[in-house]
Parts: C-alpha cells; sequence; structure tokens
DNA sequence: CAGTATCCCTGTTGATACTG
DNA sequence: CAGTATCAACAGGGATACTG
C-alpha cells in the first residue's frame, strides 16, 4: 500500500515525529496520525456521531430519555430500520442506554449515558461553527 | 411518506413549533429541524468536514499552506484522486483557496479561507471529545 | 508537479412489508 | 409498541494507469 522507500520516521509506523505540530490542534500523539485511526480522538468523536440521523436523535436524547416511538414521532422521515440502526450503534457506543420494561404493550426507555451527555459541547460547537459559516455566506 | 394525520403544527412544515427546546441546545430556529438538512447549521459544519481523510487535510491547512505534493507526501495513503476530490470539495465551500502559479513546473497552493480557519474550534472540541471518550473507556 | 480517467467494490440509506 | 426482514438504488473510496 504505501511506498516503503525511504523510511524516515525513527519512530512508529503511524506517525510523523519530525514535524513541528501545533500544540493547541495537536495536544499529544494521539493526533499525530498520517491516515484515518480508530485511535485518533476525532475519529472517535466524529465516529460518535456518524450516520445520517445521528445528531438528530442525541438532540431529542438530550431533552431527556426516549421511548422508541417518541423519537419516531420527533422524527418523521426516520424509518424504524434507521432509527434501530441508530441507536443500536449508540449503545454499542456506550453513548445511550436502553431500558426495556417487559410488559405489555412493551416499553422501551432510551437514555443518554455520562459519556452520551458528553456530547453536548460538541453538538454546540457544531451548531456554532456551522451558523457562522452561513453568516459569513450570508 | 410521512403519515398527514392531524396536522398539529401551525407554523412551517420542517419545524415542530409546540415543543420545548433546549434553548442552549438549540438557540434559533435553524436548528429546530426534523430531518437532515442542508439549513441547519449542524449539517452545514459536518458537511464542512464531511468525507473521508477531510479532517486531516484540514489539520495539514491549520499548520500554513501547502502543495499538492506536501499534501500528498505529508498524507501517504491517501490516493491523488482523493486528495483532489477533498481539495476541490474544500474549495467549493470556500473553505480553502487555491493558487496555482503557471510555470515549469506546475506550483500549487492551498491555504485555508478565513471560514476554512474559523473551522479550528471545531477541530479542537472533536478532539477534546473524542480524547474524554477514549479516556472514558480506558 | 499536479492532477485525470476508469473500474470496481463496499457500505449506507430508504421503501416496504411483516412479527413477538 | 417496538422492532426485524428484504431488497433496490446510490454514493464514497481505493487501486491503478495515464497526461499537460
Amino acid at each position: 500500500m504505501s511506498t516503503p522507500a525511504v523510511d524516515r520516521s525513527p519512530g512508529s509506523a503511524d506517525a510523523a515525529p519530525d514535524a513541528k505540530w501545533d500544540a493547541e490542534l495537536v495536544p499529544d500523539a494521539r493526533g499525530r496520525t498520517v491516515r484515518p485511526s480508530p485511535d485518533c480522538p476525532v475519529e472517535v468523536a466524529l465516529a460518535a456521531i456518524s450516520g445520517r440521523w445521528a445528531t438528530l436523535v442525541l438532540r431529542e436524547l438530550m431533552h431527556g430519555p426516549r421511548s422508541f416511538g417518541e423519537l419516531r414521532d420527533r422524527l418523521p422521515g426516520l424509518t424504524a430500520k434507521v432509527l434501530t440502526e441508530r441507536l443500536r450503534d449508540l449503545e454499542a457506543r456506550r453513548l445511550v442506554a436502553r431500558t426495556a420494561v417487559a410488559a405489555f404493550p412493551v416499553r422501551t426507555q432510551y437514555a443518554l449515558t455520562p459519556a452520551g451527555t458528553a456530547l453536548r459541547p460538541l453538538l454546540l460547537e457544531l451548531y456554532r461553527t456551522g451558523a457562522a459559516l452561513l453568516d459569513a455566506r450570508a
């Protein structure tokens, strides 16, 4: 894949140690990646909000716990299949916790975990940045 | 698509006016979207950093203007085709400006515009959030 | 040096219909 | 109520080879 050519990096395989990094932009070694890597914090954050509808589902859950039906009602156009996919993904990342009540009819509650709540500043920053871009074009 | 049923919203078609919104999370009407929309600030910001390798290309340009070859050298594994795609996309969004010097050999400079530089806080927040998620799992 | 041109392959999304 | 099962359509990305 990558041309071996000359190995100028004495360090690990996926870093560029001899470059001068912006200490604010790249505070530690995890950010000195040369390719999209699951170990890079930026990629981890992007993965957390990845997938269509993901930020909208998170926004709804930021308002408090919601049932499957409530989420579906709040986001018409989002099919049950995709909603399930998003929720399962968020659950796998431990950002959302599911609580199913085995009654009839079945009730399921989806709530943010502390890790999920930690995404709030990121959503705010996304909004801020996007709004600034929109205003700049206006 | 959406079940017409009862139209409980007296306002526009893509908003839910009767819901109570978190004023910090959704500061204005542009955030009260019911589906992924190009008008939503969050979507605009996500679009700005969309595409594989995008954040890495932006990171490199945050360090200063770079030529096509410099970017390619700094990001081995990124093919010329995809690098071109990312740069063209960023250019179309006015986040990056291209300056080609018609000499021989050809020299091209890619630099962030003010709008592109405005993405820095977002990248920092992505890093912060991702690092927090990584630390939480450790 | 700075790209283009193809081809192919894979993942993602959406529509629709069905179930414990 | 809270999902699952299929299937079709599409876009994104990578490998490779070529050009002004």
